[in-house]
DNA sequence: TTGTAAGCGTTATCAC
DNA sequence: GTGATAACGCTTACAA
């Protein structure tokens, strides 16, 4: 990895025929310079293709202007379109946002919380595979910036908002609206209740049920890590077994084509055969025929949320008070539910 | 943005009761150091949470060891998949990834790279929006780290690779196999011809109906930048013309979900009133009923690649020497391409 | 208005 | 083995 010689201020200080600091005075504009001068530097930067090295700035005690994300999958389109959000926001601000991915393993946390502390990035958003991990007990608290934990729920030092999707809220009004329709055996497949979406989601589905005095069958709550195949085999089983629900509420994103999949080559006509509940805003949920009824919250707005706390302590107009924010679910009905066949609809478990 | 004093690398040597130098050499495993001390050392780094200065580091002539990522669109999912793969070769190179977003804008990429360039990355993973912008033109050829750039036709300065996609191949066999259907009014969704994809796209297209001796409705090219409402806009007005295709081609991800919206709001059947050839390996492709025929290509292999070809210039294993590549498109056929209807099929231009 | 020099945190090169 | 010390590229008092 050798690289030759860069052009540093010296070299276009040399070529100008002044001095460092006048170059730096006249890159910052941070005091007067002779105008035919200022111009001259200019000139010579423009034709070398200067370019000042960040790490000398910062080391000089200048911030660098950027802000770190953990995401766990990059390829997950819903975190594509939360990190446009945020960088949007940031970019507005003037900072740069440098990502990474976990894939949900504490030693990748690890590795790139470190590397952005190093690299002394000036906030943090993150999120955890793992609520209850070292990297949260031990390293977070250590953290030194501050930062924006994104739909968990742990212990907050200073200086760390949280942000948490109400999905108790989403999936009892899923679930209600099965209930409505006269379905008393309802699948749900959620993330582990190790995490918060898991853990609110299936409170929200129980929640649904005592209120509608109905019992849950608890070998129809499928407890699955964001990951197709296991969800296509998964949904194949539920509907393969003796006595299948009438109705699917399947709350993981990448879950859902599994889910789609399996009902698919299974012939099971939606909502004819089964009723389905989806999640999210994607292509799949919306173009799918029939459209499917989901459960859905603005990415873009929790981005924009994320940044906008991240740049408030940044901008120091907020103390260091932990913040805790509550984000709104939306149900959206589509046409993948309907009533239950008869005669099946009342043999409860 | 003030921030407290952080950790040095002097509070860990004054802690231990060591020189600095033996702190950084007991971390860098660089020299021998008394194993004693060595452990003292290493307590209290963890105890105070001490990370080291990047900034310190590098300005010491030490190599960032990251890679700075540069696309258009983070919400594009093909995006997501291809940095999830760049990403984890680079890692298993010990190096990070930094991404940023462009938009496509001239004004971004210029910020993007230069910020790179300021924080002095390895490496560059770039796309352009426009081939011919300044950007390419003056900055590029002054990027003194190696630089992969993806499907994008450019003058290549030194330490500079190319990685292209075939979609003139793709292209071709979309429309030929329509052709071969009895299609003669085909309808091509594609970027600008101002960009390589758009330019290899229409070429295809063009090629595969002038060896069938078929001829060429300048009207069904149409132009789209990657957005999806004006695909949903485009594809209506299509099909609401005169003498509207038999069967649409559709070589743009973001486009093709308006472009299913249109004819589902049409209540035109697929591939009964019309057929569809898609693009990509997305959820709307394969769940979509009927499953799309697409022109795919290996993303995760295409970004496993570009960090290949971008390592082996950092390893210093390759010469200065340009290399440009052809990454193969691949042509899937599903359910939603039949012949025409009768009547229609003959009734040329 | 401009030049000079100190210092940021780290590592490599010397002496010891 | 270990401790001083110089150097990396830049900004910023301070001096001129």
């Amino acid at each position: 990895m050798a690289k030759g010689k860069r052009i540093t201020i010296i070299d276009v200080a040399r070529e100008a025929g002044v001095s460092a600091g006048t170059v730096s005075r006249a890159m910052n504009n941070s005091a007067k310079v002779n105008p035919t001068i200022h111009r001259r530097i200019m000139n010579v930067i423009e034709r070398l293709g200067y370019e000042p090295n960040s790490f000398a700035q910062n080391l000089r005690g200048q911030v660098m202007r950027t802000v770190g994300c953990l995401v766990s999958d990059l390829s997950n389109p819903l975190h594509g379109v939360f990190l446009t959000a945020v960088e949007q926001r940031l970019h507005a601000a003037g900072l740069m946002m440098v990502v990474a991915n976990s894939h949900n393993l504490e030693q990748r946390e690890r590795e790139a919380i470190s590397l952005f502390r190093r690299r002394r990035v000036d906030g943090l958003i993150l999120t955890f595979g793992d609520e209850r991990s070292e990297v949260v007990r031990q390293v977070l608290p250590r953290i030194d910036s501050p930062v924006v934990i994104l739909d968990r729920d742990v212990a907050q030092p200073k200086q760390c908002d949280l942000i948490q999707v109400d999905h108790r809220t989403g999936a009892y009004q899923a679930t209600k609206h099965l209930l409505e329709l006269g379905h008393r055996r309802i699948a749900l497949l959620t993330p582990p209740p190790t995490i918060w979406p898991g853990r609110e989601r299936i409170a929200g589905f129980r929640a649904a049920h005592e209120q509608a005095g109905a019992k849950v069958d608890e070998k129809l709550i499928r407890i699955l890590d964001a990951a197709t195949p296991l969800a296509y085999s998964e949904a194949k089983e539920i509907i393969g077994a003796n006595s299948p629900p009438t109705a699917i509420i399947c709350l993981g994103t990448q879950m859902l084509s599994g889910v789609v999949s399996a009902l698919s080559s299974a012939f099971m006509k939606i909502p004819e055969d089964i009723s389905l509940i989806g999640i999210g805003d994607t292509d799949l949920v919306r173009l799918h025929s029939p459209p499917i009824t989901t459960v859905r919250w603005d990415i873009p707005a929790l981005g924009r949320m994320a940044a906008e706390m991240l740049l408030s302590r940044l901008d120091g107009t907020t103390t260091a008070e932990p913040r805790r924010v509550m984000f709104p679910t939306e149900f959206v009905q589509r046409a993948s539910c309907t009533q239950p066949r008869r005669g099946k609809s009342t043999t409860s478990a």
